[in-house]
DNA sequence: TGTGTTTCGATAAAATAATATCGATAACTA
DNA sequence: TAGTTATCGATATTATTTTATCGAAACACA
């Protein structure tokens, strides 16, 4: 167990223990660094280091054991106490976002969504709330949002962003194709589906 | 312009195309390395390198053109020759990204959607054509697709996945959370939603 | 025309990440 | 029990990415 884990070794965790998840429902009980290297394109190597900065040692001949290592990433992970999240425009992808359940595995709790648009207020399809943005100011008094979701259109993203921050949320993943202005200790990841398409495609004329 | 162009330089590309198309409409012609590196919180060494990667040269004291930087990064980016890219999942996801518009200015033509369901079949909200799944074979042959996106459930997805391979399309943008199998000439890009949020919440986490 | 300032590109250095190598350890087998 | 093999962790090497340095080009202004 190391202290420091760079950013590119969290990105793969969540595939460790995807996979790892999988096996075990096959009755695996021990996996090699080898084997889920293959399983997931990876170096071996890299494989061990990257376990190797959450979880305690595997042993030789044997390889590691699958149960102790979910239970190392999960807890690395915090998929354990659930952390507040909540977004801000009701849109389809809003929507799309505020009903999804895959979040609640991976340790967040999305909680209801906000919209300026007063007739968008209500109920989602799941029965999560959906307020107008301004009942913001008072909800987020009473509670402890950590994470922001913007799913505005892109021009309203900055404006939304502001209120967001005015409200002492300090987390922000942004799907607005713009980039965001805030202090220094907002942490803003961009997540642009229009921007990851584009790399797709461009990595594809590459290779002809 | 140098050959080859790192995935970290290219994910700061459209950052930097969005800032300068924003400077322009307030009427600036010309811009230094330092002024973009402020606007976007990088290294203005950095702002140099990879404008250099994509674009000729800027002028001492001048700084660059923003009109031909702009063209440089759109053509790169390929946003003038439309890719197509079909949608496999008429869910919320799915329609969400089908009837998203901000694709088009990023070179991409999302074209109709694909569902196992045929009650889904029909249209969108803005009236682009969603198939049943047994349709793809025909459309992929008298068509040239070359993206798939993928937005079903994570049970279905290896299996869509197969399809997607079979029908040969070689490129795939993945928001199922799981691990898809594929032949190696495919390109499997993974857009985990709940990955994302995860990693902000343990950013966030890590910070206290 | 000459001097100062801004900004560039190129090269060098430092930091970070990925990969290869190798001795050690634990299990299996004869 | 001794030898063989699979697998690990640690260390070293290589590759990549970021950051720093510095001379030169272009403009401003005396």
């Amino acid at each position: 167990m190391s202290d420091y884990i760079s950013s590119n070794t969290m990105k793969r965790l969540p595939f460790y223990l995807e996979y790892l998840l999988k096996i075990r429902d096959e009755g695996i009980v021990n996996v090699s660094s080898k084997a889920i290297a293959v399983a997931l394109n990876l170096g071996e190597v890299q494989v061990r280091k990257d376990l190797a900065s959450i979880s305690k040692n595997g042993r030789p001949k044997i390889g590691y054991e699958i149960n102790s290592l979910i239970g190392d990433l999960q807890k690395f992970l915090g998929y354990k106490d659930l952390t507040d999240a909540v977004i801000f425009g009701a849109g389809k992808l809003g929507t799309a976002l505020l009903d999804y359940n895959g979040f609640e595995e991976c340790g967040l709790n999305v909680l209801m969504a906000f919209d300026s648009n007063p007739k968008k207020a209500g109920k989602s399809d799941s029965g999560k709330p959906i307020y107008t943005l301004d009942e913001l100011p008072m909800i987020a008094k009473s509670m402890n949002i950590s994470i922001a979701i913007i799913a505005v259109p892109a021009q309203h993203a900055q404006e939304v962003c502001d209120i967001i921050v005015e409200n002492g949320i300090k987390a922000i993943l942004n799907f607005a194709p713009v980039h965001l202005d805030a202090p220094k200790d907002v942490i803003i990841k961009n997540e642009n589906l229009a921007y990851s398409l584009a790399l797709l495609s461009i990595e594809l004329k590459a290779k002809k």
